[in-house]
RNA sequence: GGGGGCGUGGUGUAGCGGUUAACAUACUGGCCUGUCAAGCCAGAGACCGCGGGUUCGAAUCCCGUCGCUCCCGCCA
């Protein structure tokens, strides 16, 4: 090695050591008859002193070298001179005299600091991102990903799981997202795809008898991207032969508790065993089917307090089967706020954002103030348990949009009130949702989760006449507004699988086609099986305080699905295409680099 | 496919109808032997993403476009 110790190492039991560090230069404090240098790698920081009396070549070089010019030191640790020690440095008790300076290569001025932690625009980032890897929060994001990993991998073989890989060249499926496809060149014409999941070979991998299985598995999906959605992104795969529900939520809350004392202990848990909620509960109450439960300002129904109203916009409402919803806020709000608030839900669909606010002198006012009647305010106020000085947030309309708008508009005042604290995770269990929903556009039922997704046993005879209340033997673990991932208890005998199957709308013709190897599979004895899939960037995301996944993920690609590094996608080749019996029939322009 | 935000020296910001386009930091040169975001002095560096328009006059207002970003649709 070219180095005798890392940069983080030196302590005060190291004095009088002869050493060589090798590293980037952090910074440079040149004070004319002395030189100090932070040589930095990732595992920290040592000063260097250049004194011309001891070593003169050295301190000249030294006077020479910019930030980020990688270089060698041969010297001997001193303790630093009485009152110059900094605390804030792990090796801060010692220092390293040189004796000389090899620069091992010099460097570019970089294109920002990497030494500060200062906010740099993403796509500049990006573009270097060997450098943006350098700064402190990078390092530290990418440490916690890897010491996830690392525990969750301890963990499961402790548990006798066993990590077995599956292809990245799998068979495209109809079902969920856009799959990526990468077309066969001895095959011209045929496509694989990516898997979205590997959740067919780990069903298989059960009817095998690898009866504890998981994987951490790379899962593409070309969709579009946002905060929390990568093309491509990291999952811990997991199924078990012979488990029930509570048994895989059981040994994954165990996972997260461990797991979280092990990377994160500055974080609390909000409350273990983490609770179960039902899915009807979280759309009545929160909206949404991934609530933030660190702050209350729960959804209240309002439908039975106005349907007879005068005021049409909300009896309209309750008449044709829409809701009428509130949220009551803590807290006085000015005009401009509550404008803004309302811009926010119109921008999510809602018609418009009506308010009530309750002075602490009796007095009401707000948008529907006048055009409600006193009981009903009054009843309104009763129901949402609006306080002295609480606000009353009310959106009236089409259930899902209220959910939408509403539930939204909740995450906002939780965070403009200052509701959530960022030391807590409030883990839960988003329990039976339905097994299926209607596609009003296909005229058909979907699967809510995928087709394989067992329901509740005694909900089953509802196959044949109410399909759209079965509910799902599948749990979501959610966390802080985040759906973490989910999982459930697969259908493992072939004659209910052809039930949903044909519920769905798919032929027997299809049904072979797409899925035959799998039914196949289980008439060759399969055994009771479920299991789940969680999201590794979101988790390390979270355990990070980090609000996008980007920042846990080394190479990620932009919001527009480049990768502003390396330029990908890019074109290739006519005579590549023709290789692989493709044409291309439209195209993106050539990069338009911008200046 | 749709909507919002941002784009000003290398970086981060200020300026929002008339400014020699400001500040911090980085960069260059000089001074300085105990600093640790070292300090002090001097200097260089921006036609304000790009294109068009409005105006006597545009970084500033309008339209288009590109890039980054947040959201809806889409996606678990």
């Amino acid at each position: 090695m070219l180095r005798t110790h890392t940069c983080g190492e030196l302590r005060a039991e190291h004095v009088g050591a002869t050493v060589t560090l090798a590293g980037w230069v952090h910074r440079r404090r040149d004070h004319g008859g002395l030189v100090f240098v932070d040589v930095r790698d990732r595992n920290g920081l040592t000063q260097v002193v250049f004194d011309p009396d001891a070593a003169p070549a050295a301190f000249e070089a030294a006077r020479d070298v910019g930030h980020e010019w990688v270089v060698a030191v041969d010297g001997s640790v001193r303790p630093r001179p009485a009152g110059q020690a900094n605390p804030n440095l792990p090796t801060g008790a010692v220092e390293v005299v040189a004796s000389a300076l090899r620069v091992l290569n010099p460097a570019r001025t970089p294109p920002f600091e990497i030494n500060r932690e200062q906010a740099v625009e993403d796509g500049t980032r990006l573009r270097y991102r060997y450098l943006d890897i350098r700064r402190q929060r990078m390092q530290r994001n990418l440490v916690l990903r890897h010491a996830v990993t690392a525990f969750i991998r301890a963990h499961l073989n402790a548990r006798d799981f066993l990590d077995v890989e599956t292809p990245i060249l799998m068979k495209a499926t109809p079902e969920g997202a856009r799959d990526f496809l990468v077309p066969s060149r001895v095959h011209p014409g045929r496509f694989y795809a990516l898997p979205q999941s590997p959740q067919q070979l780990k069903q298989i991998l059960m009817v095998a008898g690898i009866d504890r299985y998981y994987q951490i598995a790379r899962c593409f999906r070309d969709e579009d991207l946002r905060a929390d959605r990568e093309l491509e992104f990291t999952q811990l795969d997991l199924e078990m032969a012979f488990a029930e529900a509570g048994d895989i939520m059981a040994l994954n809350e165990d996972l997260f508790v461990a797991l979280v004392a092990a990377v994160a202990p500055q974080l609390r848990i909000r409350q273990v065993p983490f609770p179960h909620l039902t899915y009807a509960d979280a759309m009545e109450r929160y909206g949404t089917d991934k609530p933030d439960i660190r702050f209350g300002l729960e959804m209240v129904d309002i439908g039975p307090d106005v349907a007879g109203s005068a005021f049409r916009v909300f009896a309209d409402t309750v008449a044709r089967g829409g809701r009428v919803k509130a949220i009551a806020a803590p807290a006085q709000f000015t005009r401009r706020e509550i404008d803004a608030f309302e811009a926010f839900v119109k921008g999510l669909g809602a018609a418009g954002l009506a308010w009530l606010a309750f002075d602490a002198d009796g007095a009401v006012r707000g948008s529907v103030a006048r055009a409600l009647a006193a009981p009903e305010i009054a009843a309104i106020r009763d129901r949402t348990g609006a306080g002295d000085g609480a606000t009353v947030f009310i959106v009236a309309g089409d259930a899902p949009v209220v959910a939408l708008a509403l539930g939204r508009l909740r995450g906002e005042l939780g965070r403009h009130l200052d509701l959530i604290d960022p030391g807590e995770l409030a883990f839960l269990w988003l329990v039976d949702p339905p097994l299926f929903e209607w596609n009003a556009g296909e005229a058909r039922w979907d699967s809510v989760h995928h087709p394989f997704t067992s329901a509740v046993p005694e909900d089953v005879p509802l196959l044949d006449t109410d399909p759209g209340r079965i509910r799902a033997q599948a749990y979501d673990v959610v966390c802080n507004g985040y759906e973490l991932g989910g999982g459930s208890i697969r259908i493992h005998e072939r004659d209910v699988q052809a039930r949903v199957f044909a519920l769905l709308g798919l032929s027997d013709a299809q049904v072979q086609a797409q899925f035959g190897h799998l039914l196949t599979a289980f008439e060759f004895g399969a055994p009771p099986h479920g299991g789940i899939a969680w999201g590794i960037d979101r988790t390390v995301a979270i355990l990070a305080g980090e609000a996008n996944i980007r920042e846990v993920i080394a190479f990620p690609k932009s919001l527009s699905a480049v990768d502003l590094l390396t330029g990908a996608p890019s074109p290739v080749p006519a005579r590549d295409l023709a290789v692989l019996g493709i044409s291309v029939v439209a195209s993106s322009p050539p990069d338009a680099t911008d200046a």
